[in-house]
DNA sequence: CACTTTTCCCAAAACGTTTTGGAAAAAGGA
DNA sequence: TCCTTTTTCCAAAACGTTTTGGGAAAAGTG
């Protein structure tokens, strides 16, 4: 009785009308049990190659999906990864990021997972809606992005054993899982790059620090000056603030110049441009020609500029789609410590790097 | 036998060691049974206050949340709702996007729902994201942004009665839900703005047809060029592509400086400010004192070059946290026509709208 | 033919909730 | 005291899958 009711519940009720078939109405058209179209469907090998093409042709005829939500509730797994941002960090900006969540977003699609994102305003925010993800059982597995150097989300996954991918790394002994580009590799490319050029003061416009990106820039950067023989001036290096990169690396690159002996070249983050762009401006220096740039992250303005910005380019889209297909193996229960990648990073010379006029 | 296996079944299986308990464990401990101890958590009225409080207390101890999934599926909902955003529309650069995100990510954490986010690469893959999310039961409602004049994805939710709320609008002539901003009235203040300080030669730079928002903006314009006694000059309008806001800006920048009778003023989305800015720069015009700038949308650019830009600036986050309390109701069952928001959007002077020189 | 193996299918349990439809106990009314 | 009403609780069904543990029929084997 009940079985016949349910089974002829379609279209009623209010709102959204749902033209999709059940499991067990779509085993009633075959006349076969719920558990064989079920086997079916899965490709079971205990179900015979006639009865299951039937069954397919049916399925398809009938645009029949089995209910997510019924598959994991019986599976025990939400299907689901989770990935909080924050936005003031505009880290987020243009296309980096975004093509980091292309390839994220593909690599969960294409495994029949779901992607839920959390926006936090600050820190303590992001660490909240963490938890409600974790603890609320509403993800299988985090992706974390814009890594700190002591960074709490780190230690509170470990300490539950709960899946997650940096994309970054973090200082923390136990073994984890994570995909970086090499950003020591890359500065120290650029760094030596300018140095074969000529370049004798290269300065350097680091990230803030707590973050974890801008100490490989760094070490690239020093490594990069001792293989070309140049020394560390501590007057040439300075950090702008991420939450206002351009601000921040404006006045720096002021302060850069007023130097007695001023760098002729500058490496830095592609996000503080602007402001390295309008010091430039405002001290009569062209960039490329009177200051050598190189950015790292290719971002639209670095194409669109003229002269065009020499970059250090990640493969962000790629990097998203490693970082999705790792998770799902440490959620399968492989030890995360086997993943542990360091992406190489492209030089892009456009015209901003130059010999030393 | 199996009721209390499934009971003690805590700790056990590799990966993730769920700590959290269960409601049939909890009534256990409680020595109850499952339903007064959910009915209790829901405050229904046929459980004594003793013991409601009794099992919120025991609840917060053991720190039981309702699983998820199996209310869903109990629930027939999936208290999810899905959003499809496309990259290489750079719509999503900068704040703006990120501030009509942070709202809608905001309202739907505290109605408990969830946020599904697909990253389309184009109009084809958008459409697809989408229809995975409807056809698949896997949201209860559908947000959607970057709307276009014709738009096939409101028809298709349309023809099938799903929930869904548009930020912007669309030519439709069924009634449907939408928040959007008051881009004619914005343009037409501003415009007016101009004119009132002298200008005679105002310029629109305006998005690319074939989408909503351009459509409100050269309304407003016309509407301000009208109410100020200025004619319409067809050779002060062009429009830039959304592909490369850029570089189609800088080129029709220039070109509108080709004009026998130039521009004094320029009106224009702040996508587009890089190219106008670079032009300018090429034609020795200094923005705000040979030409007067207002855009549109208070991106951080506006706010940190020297002269700071003029902007209209809409509320973005204001205006998330609508769409998602409206698509609420329309999920509920509440007739979508009733939900046609309009938002003011503020003017902000900054240095870029002086008088001609 | 009798026995074993393989092939093909299915009934029932289980996932963790909420809702339905009572039922027992307590309280109120005469 | 007996009947009615209110209060307080619960067993069982239901949501739509997948998995478990067979079981009947068909196919081999001697």
């Amino acid at each position: 009785m009940f079985l016949e009711q349910s089974g002829n519940r379609i279209g009623f009720g209010e709102g959204f009308k749902s033209m999709t078939i059940n499991l067990k109405q779509l085993s009633k058209l075959l006349k076969l049990s719920p558990t064989t179209v079920s086997r079916a469907l899965a490709d079971y090998p205990d179900v015979s190659a006639k009865t299951r093409a039937r069954v397919k042709q049916m399925a398809i005829q009938h645009g029949y999906q089995p209910n997510p939500v019924a598959r994991r509730l019986q599976k025990g797994k939400t299907e689901t990864i989770g990935i909080v941002i924050t936005p003031e960090q505009n880290y987020f900006s243009d296309t980096f990021f975004i093509d980091l969540l292309s390839g994220i977003s593909n690599q969960i699609t294409r495994a029949g997972y779901e992607l839920i994102l959390g926006v936090a305003s600050d820190e303590e925010h992001e660490m909240q809606s963490m938890r409600r993800m974790v603890e609320g059982k509403r993800v299988d597995g985090m992706i974390l992005t814009l890594i700190r150097e002591q960074d709490p989300r780190v230690g509170y996954l470990l300490d539950r054993d709960f899946p997650f991918v940096l994309y970054g790394r973090t200082r923390e002994t136990r073994p984890y899982a994570f995909v970086d580009m090499d950003g020591k590799q890359a500065f120290e490319k650029a760094c030596t790059y300018l140095a074969g050029l000529g370049h004798r003061r290269i300065a350097l416009l680091n990230g803030e620090p707590g973050f974890m990106f801008p100490v490989g820039c760094r070490e690239g950067y020093e490594s990069g000056l001792f293989l070309s023989g140049l020394e560390l001036d501590p007057d040439l290096i300075r950090e702008w603030k991420h939450k206002d990169p351009s601000q921040s690396s404006y006045r720096w690159t002021l302060e850069l110049f007023k130097n007695d002996n001023p760098p002729t070249a500058i490496l830095f983050q592609t996000e503080a441009v602007n402001g390295i762009f309008k010091a430039l401006d405002e001290l009569d220096l062209q960039p490329g020609k009177d200051v050598a740039l190189i950015g790292y992250d290719d971002l639209e303005i670095a194409r669109i500029h003229r002269p065009s910005l020499s970059v250090l380019r990640p493969q962000a889209r790629e990097a998203g789609q490693r970082v999705v297909n790792i998770l799902l193996e440490v959620i399968k229960g492989e030890d995360p410590g086997k993943f542990q990648e360091i992406h190489q990073v492209e030089m892009v010379i456009r015209e901003t790097s130059l010999p030393p006029s």
